[in-house]
DNA sequence: ACCTGAACACCGTTCAAGT
DNA sequence: ACCTGAACACCGTTCAAGT
C-alpha cells in the first residue's frame, strides 16, 4: 500500500494522541511510517498544512447537537460538544485555533445558526458563534498548556478545569 | 552594567515586538544582548520561565477600567482592555495563555470582582472572569495565528477581527 | 511518481572551564 | 558570581539523485 496524504494525517493524529504536539515532529512521524522525513513532503506541503488537516479531523469529531427545550440548553450542549472534541486530543486547542485561522469550517457556526433559527434569533447567531468558539478555544488552551507544564514539572499543583468551564459557560449564556 | 533577570526580560519583550515569537529564540536574544546563549541560563531557568515573565509584563500593561453607569458597560471595557493588552504585542495571546497556565495573576479577576461588587452580583464574578478571559484569549489566538499565516503567505485573504470581537463580546454580555 | 541521502540553517539546554 | 566554548540532541525543509 502506497503512502498517501490521508495515511500521513492518520499517523499524525495517532502520534498526537500518544505524545502531543511535542512528540509529533516530521522526523518522528517519518520514523513511525518507516520512511525518510523528506518523503513526507511529497504528500504534504508543510507541517502547518498537515496540522490544519489534523484540525479538520478534530473538528469533524464534534458530535451533533439535537433540539432541546430551550435555546440556552442547546447552546450549552454545543459548547460542551466543541470542548469535548478539542480537549479530546492533546494540544487540541492550539491545533484547532490554527485550523480555524487557516480557514477550516467551524461546525459551531451551523449548529448555532440552527438553534437560533428554531428560536427566532437568527441575527444573534454570528456573535454567539464567535463568543462560544473563542471561549472554548481560549479556556481549552489554558487548560492544555497547564497540563503540559504539569507533566514537565510534577511539583506543580493540579487544577480541575471542568467546573471552571461550566461556570464560564453559564455566565456566557446568562449574560449580565 | 551587569546583566540581570529584568534586563533579559526587557530585551525579550523588545525582540517580541519586532519579530514575534518566531524571532525570539534564546540565540537571537543572546546575540541582541551581546552574550553567549548559555549566559542567559544564569539569569533565567528556562525559555518557558522567561516567557512567563514576559506574560506578566503584558498583563500588567492592561489599563485599569473605571466605574461606568452599567455593569455591562464596565465588563465590556474590561474585555476591551484585556484585548488591547494581549493583541498589543505579537503572539500575545499564546504568551498570556502560557502565563495564566503557569499561575500568573489575572488582572481581569480583580476588575470583574470590583464591578460585580458595585452592582450586587459578587457570586457571578468567577464565571464572568472565566468567560471573559477565555473569550479574549481564544479569539486573540485565532486572530494572531491568522496574522502569522498571512505574513507567511500573502495570497491569503485578510480578515478584520475587530467587528467580530465586538459582536462576540456583546453576545457574551447579553446572554440568551 | 515516489522515495533516499545528504545537507542547510536552525533550535533549547548543559557543563566544564575560564575570569 | 558570571560568562565563554563546545558540545548534545534535536528541529523543518530542500534538492539532487536514485528507482
Amino acid at each position: 500500500m502506497a503512502l498517501s496524504q490521508t495515511s500521513v494525517v492518520d499517523t499524525a493524529l495517532e502520534l498526537l494522541r500518544e505524545s502531543g504536539l511535542a512528540g509529533m515532529s516530521m522526523r518522528t512521524l517519518a520514523t513511525r511510517i518507516g520512511v525518510q522525513p523528506s518523503a513526507l513532503y511529497w504528500h504534504v506541503p508543510s507541517k502547518q498544512a498537515l496540522l490544519t488537516a489534523v484540525a479538520e479531523r478534530v473538528l469533524a469529531a464534534m458530535r451533533p447537537v439535537e433540539a432541546d427545550d430551550s435555546a440556552a440548553a442547546e447552546l450549552r450542549a454545543i459548547g460542551e460538544a466543541l470542548r469535548a472534541a478539542v480537549t479530546g486530543v492533546p494540544d487540541g486547542a492550539e491545533i484547532v485555533a490554527l485550523g480555524l485561522a487557516a480557514g477550516a469550517v467551524n461546525p459551531v457556526a451551523d449548529a448555532v445558526e440552527a438553534t437560533c433559527a428554531r428560536y427566532d434569533k437568527v441575527d444573534r447567531a454570528p456573535g454567539l458563534t464567535t463568543a462560544l468558539t473563542g471561549y472554548v478555544i481560549g479556556l481549552g488552551l489554558e487548560e492544555q498548556t497547564h497540563h503540559n507544564l504539569r507533566t514537565a514539572d510534577p511539583e506543580m499543583a493540579a487544577v480541575d478545569f471542568g467546573p471552571r468551564f461550566g461556570a464560564g459557560l453559564e455566565a456566557l449564556l446568562a449574560g449580565v
